[in-house]
DNA sequence: AGCGTTCCCGTTAACGTTCACATGGTGTCG
DNA sequence: CGACACCATGTGAACGTTAACGGGAACGCT
């Protein structure tokens, strides 16, 4: 005796169908998933219910009995974020196109977390496969073990792991790229408005920026610690004035704490490029039409999630048995433009 | 006979659990769903048990029997652009607070597009309710017919429709504030930077940007067109004062256009806001580090994603038999800067 | 004619869980 | 002390689909 669930009513089922054109569920099932031992008239008709009726699979029952969803996991934090958001839209651009659907969840950006409790949900989902979209997320925020069936898990923006595949942007290197422009333009005092400490990538351009200083023989520059906004970077960079009035330079770890930078170098009467040189970091479109023009160092965010994606996918389909673990790092590219111009030669 | 899956292992279910504890499944499901006629001593073994091998029960397997999946599905449409990713936060962090999870859709945000196949699709993976976060996706994008049995769903930032509830913010009364504000500053040839056309906001502001000046009776002020972005502002703008060179304030269709728009007005030596104001839309909190600090018009984005999945999860949860159509319309407000000042009084 | 193939389709058993109902054991009360 | 309630647990079926296998009809070949 089928019961009714309360008020909604009985969905339209791969039996209906099987009923309405006297044929099995099997062959129904076989025309869904477009197999080729099915005699054309029946298939017609079968298609002729099915668009009749307007049946739709159950995805669900579909992914328990195959074992796979045809779904990715996302976990993200900080989706305020440019940087996250623009990953995360290349994320949903690469898996809409191979067809896979994105289980979405996010964390809290900062504090301490368990991402297990997490990878599990998405686990009890089905999910083929876990993409790590959490800057300050990495592998040790897995406590405990993952079981053994897990899925291929791959961390973006993080520390290498022996045990996960991660696809990083060269924050290190982008810093350094920064840094020696400024010191090419002849600059000596060259501050830096870091990120939040507890973000990796704010720690590596932050290495970057004084590892550059050290080799080009100058001494570190004043530092100071923004939280990626805009108003601190402008509260942060008064700061910086106030401790060390002859800076000529400053290397802002993204863009927005640039902008902040220059209102205040402005209101303070600093004339930018000439008295102080100011680069930021990101690469948002808008920064070519801050005022002046801003020099930054671009990301490829969206290729970022693009090719986690890929990643992915490749071990998932792919008969690779024992998923391969695979470290890759993407370039940044410096875009020069009037904030700290190219040196005159 | 059971067929163990090629490669993976077998996955740990409530069965095995059950067998280790001697007890029958449904001892298990009753400990799993915190279910009270458990002795102590049961539950506790069964837990030592769930724990010892870190057992997690199919939510696919649970959605199959319970007809649903504490799921909800999101229909996106240019994640790249500030305000759509402004609202999906607003939307993950709701549904995250209430347990829900996100099953997240991009659809092109230009051209012709049928959104009931995304729907269908999110139907089959049984959603108990879909934000449609698509701007300039509304209502007569569903061609054809909603099985009865659709979820409720809820369309953002659309036009009022009298079959699903929408909540929209007030695009046209902000493009009243604005241009208001620029009249009250005595401003008379006052232009529009509208965005794209297919976008209902945009068209919405245009027309209270239309109306405002008609009200105050001023002839209607020079008009472009662009995309969004800060280069399309610069690039219309630089159309404009070829067009109509005394103008003397400019309402942008949002804070980017704005940007590049008053990066073309300081080049060709007009003076913001002395020569010409200039009012953005958006509220990006950047704005206010521009140069000048933008005055702009600042809409409740996240505020918009979190209601709808109240709206959702009210009608979901809530045994509302027929679910009601509600059209909510959240109020913008205006944001006073230095790019278009208060007018002295 | 006999036999292997191929094509088409049906039957049965899963997938992992919850629901409805049944059952036996305790305690309570008149 | 019997009737009844209640607690703890078990039993079968169902959710909607696909996998595995089997079988009959039509066809080709020797």
């Amino acid at each position: 005796m089928p019961r009714t669930p309360p008020g909604e009513p009985q969905r339209v089922t791969i039996k209906e169908i099987a009923r309405m054109c006297g044929v099995s569920v099997q062959t129904i099932s076989r025309v869904i998933n477009g197999r080729p031992d099915v005699s054309p008239a029946t298939r017609a008709a079968v298609e002729a219910a099915i668009a009749a009726v307007g049946f739709q699979p159950s995805a669900v029952a579909r992914s328990l009995v195959q074992r796979r969803s045809t779904t990715l996991g996302v976990i993200a934090a900080g989706l305020r974020y440019f940087g996250v958001a623009q990953t995360l839209n290349g994320i949903t651009e690469e898996s809409e196109a191979s067809g896979y659907a994105l289980l979405l969840k996010e964390v809290p950006s900062t504090g301490d977390l368990d991402l297990l409790p997490v990878i599990n949900f998405l686990m009890a989902h089905r999910v083929e496969g876990i993409v790590v979209a959490a800057p300050d997320r990495h592998e040790s925020d897995v406590r405990g073990n993952l079981p053994l069936f897990a899925p291929p898990i791959v961390f973006l923006k993080s520390e290498p792991s022996p045990m996960f595949s991660t696809i990083l942007i060269d924050n290190y290197g982008g810093g350094r790229q920064a840094t020696s422009h400024l010191v090419a333009l002849g600059r000596r005092r060259i501050a830096h408005l870091a990120g939040p400490r507890d973000w990796q990538e704010a720690r590596d351009r932050h290495q970057g920026w004084r590892d550059t200083l050290r080799d080009a023989g100058l001494e570190p520059g004043p530092l100071a610690v923004g939280n990626w906004s805009a108003a601190s970077g402008a509260l942060e960079m008064a700061r910086l004035l106030e401790e060390e009035s002859e800076l000529d330079a400053v290397f802002a770890a993204n863009d927005q704490m640039a902008l902040g930078a220059m209102s205040v170098l402005r209101s303070r009467g600093r004339t930018i490029p000439e008295q102080v040189a100011v680069v930021g970091f990101d690469g948002l479109e808008e920064a070519a039409y801050f005022r002046p023009s801003l020099t930054t160092v671009r990301q490829p965010l969206r290729e970022l999630g693009q090719l986690a994606v890929r990643e992915l996918l490749a071990t998932v389909n792919g008969a690779a048995p024992r998923p391969s673990v695979h470290a890759l790092t993407l370039a940044t590219a410096l875009v020069v433009r009037d904030s700290a111009p190219r040196a005159a030669s």
